[in-house]
DNA sequence: CAACCTTTGAAGATT
DNA sequence: AATCTTCAAAGGTTG
């Protein structure tokens, strides 16, 4: 049973929370930081198109802050910060298409943010569902939808979220919410061996842990035969993906039926990191600001924001990751990482190679300043 | 149409 | 223990 922080601790058992550099990151992040607080003090709420247009335009001249280095100009302040930053920051300077490169020359494509989250954090809501035969199992309310007792301001990015979803009237969902056809509670009383920490030591943690141990219960997906089940993305369904081997079709056999077993049993993806929940949450934010589609570009962009991050920021997510981490390990007890391993073709294992000897991510897999073992980040307690 | 690209972080695998 | 590899998201691009 893994141990979970109690909510003071949050850094207790010295669980990952390691943001290797960051104190290296932060230390770089001047421009941007001002950069950011500019941004939200310049009125958030301005049209985003004519922000955009007149942007695009001063950008020729300004070079303000392009995002992406060598993208077009790009803003002496930034260059200089990417060149004390991590030297695997430069980003594939001339890969970058014309149209990417007027996205990113938007000023706003390297600043504001933190704003109108709610629909990503719904995305972590939908992460989890229970596991096969939660369902079956008795389960005493988790004190947790108390919010009313809750502070709503731990993780203010999530807080609009959580009232979505405790509300009785909540807040009309985005779009992309709506389109995950999200049944409301249904309160089933099971999972309680998934919650059991809720009792104790997970009622010690933030709110935010609240919902967050509450999707799977209320979305019920993944229970076979379950009336309210529905697709979640963490549960991959075995889809039309799942190769059969030619020779499968032939031997009706042992064989085939072992694979088509396999083939029901959905995918359990792995828990989602920090980074990956702040991606998750700024990307559709960054498509909007920048006129980008291109993930590669827009994950570019959200690297760099994301060393822009304050501690405190960059700490929510750091805990939000901790929790689904543990919140995982609960749902799928028996679970591995190495029960994906593998199920990602790779085209070409050499080409991955060549590229990493390019001097952007080294052998490790990882940049040089970041092969060293992290550090723990203790948010919760230095918080 | 599947893999690639691109990011960071976690964790399994290998040396 | 240190190093290396894979996967997680995502959507346009590419072979």
């Amino acid at each position: 049973m893994p141990q979970l922080d109690s909510g003071g601790g949050g850094a207790g058992g010295g669980d990952d929370l390691g943001a290797p550099d960051e104190l290296l990151a932060f230390q770089d992040e001047g421009e941007e930081q001002d950069d950011k607080s500019r941004d939200s003090a310049a009125g958030p709420e301005r049209d985003l198109a004519e922000l955009k247009s007149s942007l695009v335009n001063e950008s020729e001249g300004a070079a303000g802050g392009a995002e992406v280095p060598g993208a077009g100009g790009g803003a002496r302040g930034e260059a200089e910060a990417l060149g004390r930053e991590h030297t695997s920051q430069r980003l594939f300077p001339d890969k970058l298409p014309e149209s990417l490169e007027d996205g990113l020359k938007a000023p706003e494509c390297a600043s504001g943010m933190y704003k109108d989250t709610v629909y990503s954090a719904f995305n972590l809501l939908m992460h989890y569902p229970p596991p096969a035969g939660a369902g079956q199992h008795p389960q005493p309310q988790p004190p947790l939808h108390n919010k009313a007792s809750q502070p709503a301001h731990s993780v203010p990015q999530l807080s609009p979220l959580y009232e979505h979803f405790s509300s009785p009237h909540p807040t009309p969902a985005p779009a992309d919410i709506s389109q995950k056809q999200v049944h409301r509670p249904l309160q089933t009383p099971d999972l309680s061996g998934f919650y059991s920490l809720t009792s104790g030591s997970m009622g010690q943690l933030p709110h935010t842990v609240s919902w967050f141990t509450h999707p799977p219960l209320m979305l019920g997906s993944g229970v076979p035969g379950h009336p309210a089940a529905i697709p979640h993305p963490a549960i991959v369904p075995p889809s039309a993906k799942q190769e059969l081997q030619p020779y499968d079709r032939s031997l009706k056999t042992q064989a085939e039926s072992k694979v088509e077993k396999e083939a029901k049993k959905p995918t359990i993806k792995k828990p989602l990191n920090a980074f990956m929940l702040y991606m998750k949450e700024m990307r559709a934010k960054v498509i909007a600001e920048c006129t980008l589609k291109e993930s590669a570009a827009i994950n570019q962009i959200l690297g760099r924001r994301w060393h822009a991050l304050s501690r405190e920021e960059q700490a929510k997510y750091y805990e939000l990751a901790r929790k689904e981490r543990q919140l995982h390990m609960q749902l799928y007890p028996g679970w591995s990482a190495r029960d994906n391993y593998g199920k990602k073709k790779r085209r070409s294992r050499e080409k991955h190679q060549e590229s990493n000897t390019g001097g952007k991510r080294n052998a490790f897999g990882t940049y040089p300043e970041k092969a060293a073992a992290p550090a723990p980040f203790l948010p919760m307690t230095v918080l």
